[in-house]
DNA sequence: TCAGACAATGAATCTAAGG
DNA sequence: TCCTTAGATTCATTGTCTG
């Protein structure tokens, strides 16, 4: 695997490679505000009893690994504590964090996120298409996982492509709900005697929209619970930077070889939707100065009910009102806002335009020059 | 409204009536293990701050009610704590409970379930088919809310009518999430104004589940949120008892007039498919001892293939293998296990026919006298 | 009467840059 | 840090109006 190093002031980044040991005590020696974005994928207290699952006591085979029992909600708030502060640290202000966990510890992450100060933006739910039965008839099939995403606190600025989640949802806003199938078949690994490498492996389909929606290229992702390193293998396909923290030994060993497989693709396969907040801003006076509109030249409202007419200095004027494109349009609709981009038009050869063209001729050039 | 009360011990219920006043002192006047089934719906601590427009400059007409405001994360958790730890008391030994939530709550409601000794069943996920979408692009749509659905404790009985949802569905297994349209059109209850009569009325379709899959016919369900009376109109209707607190006289005036014009449905209506598992268990040698089946009948394999004899002792025969219907069944498939009951057939004028039918009616027999 | 346009609305933690 | 201003942003369903 290529390691390469960030450097941020007089520390640097392990980018790119799979630290061992205790995650707290890797995260420790990590910077402050250093990743863009944490996805944690933690132990479930799942509390399962074999007896419960197999009468007979033949192996169960589930999550009942060693480092999945905790006695007591207690120790396992203590863990969760523990973890989460230490990646709230390293997080850059502006950063985002994502946990997924089932009904079994899920509460207890999301409320201790919260005690925190991590600010929740979404719960969102994992939809298993494909879920197992249950078996029994005593509950519901349990058929979904739940993932919260925060940002660091309360008013911070965190990374949402919306556009590009849009457009992988066939045009309309991606919802809190994602209907994906479990992990099988040939992306589930497998150990040399065919048995799978990592109980809890996560589909990739479901990192690939967690960090196409929030994160942006060059990003670095920390995964402090890496396991057999879907978080590592889809951030590297995808051009993203990762650290990944992993106690157990044979994983790692799994997640290396498998992400040293992991082709970036292409640049421009990386490119994304963007949204016109992102477009550089445009002043309205710019389209008078190079003459694209004429002082005193008529515009007229969607609809063509209104006039006003247009001042040498990039504002607007009729006889209700004065004042940018927006504060004349919201004042003549007679409402809060007004976006004056769409909302006026001009005339050139009998047609009418709105002067939203202009603003996207005059963005054109700025990108030629 | 008619008020019935049953009487437990020296106490009784105050049934199908809405209490007034605060929760936790109304339910403090409750005796312990009275009810069967607790369902609440909490504020959901908001904190919303400004005002939000629409992209047609329409205001969203937000949850600001001072019901659902709190100073912090501890206020709210004290509350929690107060009322569920009452719920607990009331609720009996093997009761059950539900409560719903958004992510702004949800965490701290699971979180002191778990706290209190409640053991989380299920969490359910309601998939609403048509939330309100986000209007400035900047985060998901919340398109769900979350129940959780409990027992009073680990290891404690609880009622789940597994073939009733499982009908409810198609066919197929009851899965942990619910796709249901929120409450709009006739539904929606109106005020004289023709305004919302309750900011987050639930639908009767979300209730409907729960109690036909959580209760039987006859059992007390307690809301102690009852707000216009969602739970107590369908317990009504599916033939269960109610008690409801509610703080808002309004509310309280709009739920009982609601009520009161809700029917009960008729009560072969409300038999549901109960699951096999509680259904008496019948040896396959009755059907021999009565007749049904005579000693030396050939039976017949699904799918036609294979052949038995059905000997006095309730065993089948065949050269490949003897033992029970199930057995023999497994042997001839090669299979772990067998279902002989809808594997085996048998012949009666020219039409075959599985054993499964007389097995239903041995139950019919046995349910009459 | 019916089709189609138009309006209303739902548990919402809903902006960002620049002065 | 506060205040002002630019200007970006919606899905499914139901009810009402119009031709």
């Amino acid at each position: 695997m290529t390691t390469k190093s960030k450097s941020r002031g007089a520390a640097s980044l392990p980018l790119n490679s799979v630290l061992s040991g205790d995650c707290v005590a890797q995260m420790r020696k990590l910077p402050d505000e250093s990743v863009d974005l944490v996805f944690a994928d933690p132990p479930y207290n799942l509390q399962l009893k074999g007896e419960l699952m197999r009468p007979d006591n033949s192996r169960v085979d589930a999550v009942d690994d060693d480092w999945d029992s905790f006695d007591s909600f207690k120790t396992y708030d203590t863990f969760t504590r523990a973890w989460l502060k230490q990646a709230r640290r390293v997080l850059k202000p502006h950063g985002g964090i994502w946990v997924i966990g089932s009904y079994h510890n899920v509460f207890r992450l999301g409320a201790e996120l919260q005690n925190q100060g991590f600010w929740i933006l979404n719960d969102v739910v994992w939809r298993k298409s494909n879920p197992m039965p249950n078996f029994r008839g005593k509950r519901l099939t349990n058929a979904h996982e739940t993932l919260i995403w925060a940002s660091k606190s309360e008013g911070a600025k965190y990374t949402f492509n919306y556009e590009a989640l849009k457009a992988l949802n066939e045009g309309v806003q991606m919802r809190s709900d994602w209907v994906l199938p479990i992990c099988t078949g040939n992306e589930r690994l497998k150990d040399e005697n065919g048995q799978k490498a990592h109980p809890t492996q996560k589909p990739e389909s479901l990192l690939h929209r967690v960090i196409l929606g929030t994160t942006n290229p060059g990003d670095v992702i920390l995964d402090p619970f890496f396991g057999t390193g879907t978080t590592g293998a889809v951030a590297k396909a995808m051009g993203r930077d990762f650290i990944g923290i992993e106690r157990e030994a044979e994983y790692r060993r799994v997640a290396e070889a498998r992400i040293a497989q992991v082709r970036t693709y292409d640049s421009d396969a990386l490119q994304v939707s963007t949204s016109k907040r992102a477009e550089p801003r445009v002043a309205f006076g710019v389209l008078v100065e190079r003459g694209m509109l004429r002082p005193g030249e008529v515009l007229h409202s969607l609809g063509g009910r209104h006039k006003a007419r247009v001042r040498a200095d990039g504002t607007l004027v009729c006889s209700e009102a004065k004042g940018s494109i927006h504060q004349v349009g919201a004042q003549l609709e007679g409402a809060p806002s007004c976006n004056g981009w769409t909302y006026w038009h001009f005339k050139r050869d009998g047609v009418t335009v709105p002067i939203d063209l202009l603003r996207q001729q005059v963005r054109a050039e700025m990108a030629e020059g």
